[in-house]
Formats: C-alpha cells, structure tokens, sequence
DNA sequence: CTGCAAAGTTGCACTCACTGCAAAACTATC
DNA sequence: GATAGTTTTGCAGTGAGTGCAACTTTGCAG
C-alpha cells in the first residue's frame, strides 16, 4: 500500500484522490449516479469542489478512478515481452495484469460500480471515450512489436479491441458474476483472437 | 430526398435536423469544436438554443447527427437475413450498407467531421457512447439468430467489434483517404472475423 | 374558410459541470 | 525558522442541458 519512497505529500495526495474516487462510486452506487453533485462528492471527502477537479478532469472520470500510469504501463509491458511471444499475447497478458492487480487493491469498489455502470452503461464507454490519448499510445506499442507501418489498421484495432472485450466483459460479470471479472475479460479477448465470423460453441464454465 | 407521404411538418423537421447537423460540422471544423457554442449554431441553423435541445441530447450527438433509427434498422436487417448466412456476415452487411447510404447522402458532411475527429478523437467514443442504449437491441438480434442464451458473450462482443472497426476505420481514414471509408470499415471487420491472435500480412491496396 | 386540436417552437429561470486566476495554507529543504 | 516550491481553496464566470408554460404553426374536419 504505502510506497518506501513517498513524503508526506505525496502520501496526502494519493489518499486524496483515493477518497475522492470512493466517494464518488458510494454515492453513485447509493443515489444514483446523476444525482450525486460533485459538491456532494468533495464534501463526503473533505476537500473543496476545486480540488477534486485538481485530480479528475471529470465526474466520469471519477467514478471510474483509472490509473493515468496505467496505459504507459502496458505500453512497456508490452514492448518488454520475450520475442516469441505475439503482439496479441503482449497485449492480452499486459490488460489481465493490470485487472488482476486492480481487483487486488479495489474489489470492493467495483462491486458498487457493477451497479452503477448496469443502470448507465455509456459512463464505462466514456471512460474509454477520457483515455483516448492512451489508445495511440498503446497502439504504437503494438505496431512497433508486429512489425507494421503507422498507417496499418491493425495496432489500432487490437487495442480497441481491448477496450470492447473489457467493457462487454463488465457488462456480463455485472448480470452475473459467477465467473471472475478477470476471467471473463480473457475469454473476450480470446474470441477476439480467434475470431468472430463464426458463431463459438456455448460450453459451461469456460474459464481459459 | 423528400419522401413521397411527408407531411410538411414532417419536411420541416427534417431540414431543421440536418440545418443543425450541417451548422455544427461547419462550425466546428472552421473554428474547433469547443470553440463553437451551442447558441452559435442554433443561430446559424436560424432556430433557438431550445429547439437544438429537442432535436439532439447533446452537442457531442449534433455533431456525428447519427440516424436514431439506424439502430432498428440494422436490428430488423439481421433478422431477416437468409438463414445460410452467419450472424456476422448479417451484422457486417448491416454495417456496410448503413455507411454506403451515409455515405452517399452526406459525403461532404464527413470530409468536415474528418477534421474535427482528428483533433478530438474522444468525440469518436462519446458518439458511440450515447448510442449505447442501440447496442442492446443489436445485441439481442445477433444473439437471436446466433440461438445464444441472452448471458452470452459473443453477441455483445460483435456488436462491439462493430463500433470497434468503425471507430479505427475513420481515424485510419483521416490520416489517408486514398481508400474509401465503407472499404476500410469492411477490411476492419474481416479483420475481426478472422481474428487477431495472428498480425496480418502487410499488402498493400486491400479493399478486400 | 373557419375553428379546433395536436405538434412544434420559444423564452425563461434554473442547476450543475468545469475553468482560470490569484490568494492562502502547507510541505520540503537548508 | 526563513524560503522556495506545491497544493488547496474561493471566487467569478462560461456554457451545456432541463423543465415548464406561453406562443405559433400545421393538420384536419365541418
């Protein structure tokens, strides 16, 4: 939880924004979330309206609370993996990394965000829509490991791919969540990896 | 253009939606989206701010102006197409042949939005995100005629392979219009049918 | 043509998200 | 404990978006 090397302030700062996220997925998950103020969320965390803007561009933003490191992250990840492995496997594993280790530090929050984003399914859209800058960030990792010039639409489609699979996957854990989050975001990427012209067989517990 | 039983209110609904759709594209590759006000177009369409309220949700759905009833409309189209033909090749039908009509009737409108996106490519993703609602139709019509239980994955991960593909084809379209829109939409979603666990061969003019 | 009902338009008042700026409070460092 | 760098905050303002009630236009029937 608490980095060695981090002063007081930064300490402070990350407790912050914590709290704000926190706030905002109880209240949202409590009222719904259009009618929660943003007011409302910065008193709950005991800082001014101003300074939750000083840590979230927006509402959404703060609902959804994504690592800004996050995306620079994979895009490493993705440009280290061992030469035998594929861009797709890169980016596969580099997505499931980054969902196991959130659901490690913040389960409790996205069972309260489940029934959020079921009432508003576009919010999670839109959180994509925030991180757009990130998606070319991530697809230059991609082509640069693939081999392929800027201009190739297949970088790009991979990584949005990745977004789809973890937004579909959300929306079904949210029906059911029989099957872990992390488990059902890989069985989407894999159909994406074999392919969606034909219909998949519907076998049970399908898990890997 | 103008239908054969069109009232004239129903006219003047029509030419007042694509006065507000065609004034917020101008005004916005002119001038940069968020440098236009909602009152300037309603000024330019010659309408009140309150009348471009009741005929878009949002400045976000003015400026992509997507059809309301393209959803359904692609709904109904998977559902009747023949029975040898699988639900993806029935939803990429549905796909290519609502942009080749867009296409068609606004062109020029697209070569402006083409600018627009470039600079705001999170635009892209909020379009997609007030349609979110559409995605559950669309979904429950692929899932239908795929004989799915409603809990599957693979219905809503094609309906998102479809935002997906078209989504990346438009950035990929902006940087170099040398192929047309609807070919690059159709090469995306043969991408996505094929699968991409492997990077595709690089050749070079493939509109097919 | 007239008058009435339905649909569309508008103005108004209001809420709320979000921004820039400058002052105040705080933290780190020597 | 003075000083420099950061963060927090208040304030004033812009602009998106909504509900409501009055007003105008269109459709239609007598």
């Amino acid at each position: 939880m608490s980095q060695p090397g981090e002063s007081l302030r930064d300490r402070k700062k990350r407790r912050t924004r914590a709290a704000l996220e926190r706030a905002t997925v109880r209240l949202a998950a409590e009222r719904g979330y259009d009618h929660v103020t943003v007011e409302e969320i910065a008193a709950e965390a005991d800082v001014s309206v101003r300074t939750f803007f000083n840590y979230f561009a927006s509402k959404d933003e703060a609902l959804i609370g994504a690592d800004p490191e996050a995306g620079p992250r994979m895009a490493e990840r993705i440009l280290a993996a061992p030469d035998d492995v594929t861009p797709f496997q890169a980016y596969r594993d580099s997505i499931l990394a980054e969902i196991t280790d959130e659901l490690n530090n913040a389960r409790d929050l996205w069972l309260l965000r489940k029934d959020v984003l079921m009432q508003r399914p576009d919010l999670l859209v839109r959180a994509f829509a925030n991180s757009a800058e990130y998606e070319q960030l991530l697809a230059s990792a991609v082509g640069q490991r693939a081999g392929l010039p800027e201009s190739h639409l297949y970088p790009r489609l991979l990584v949005a791919a990745g977004s789809a699979a973890f937004r579909c996957a959300v929306t079904r854990w949210a029906l059911d969540d029989s099957v872990a989050l992390g488990d059902v975001v890989g069985d989407a990427l894999d159909l994406f990896g074999t392919g969606l012209a034909h219909v998949p067989h519907h076998h049970e517990g399908g898990t890997s």
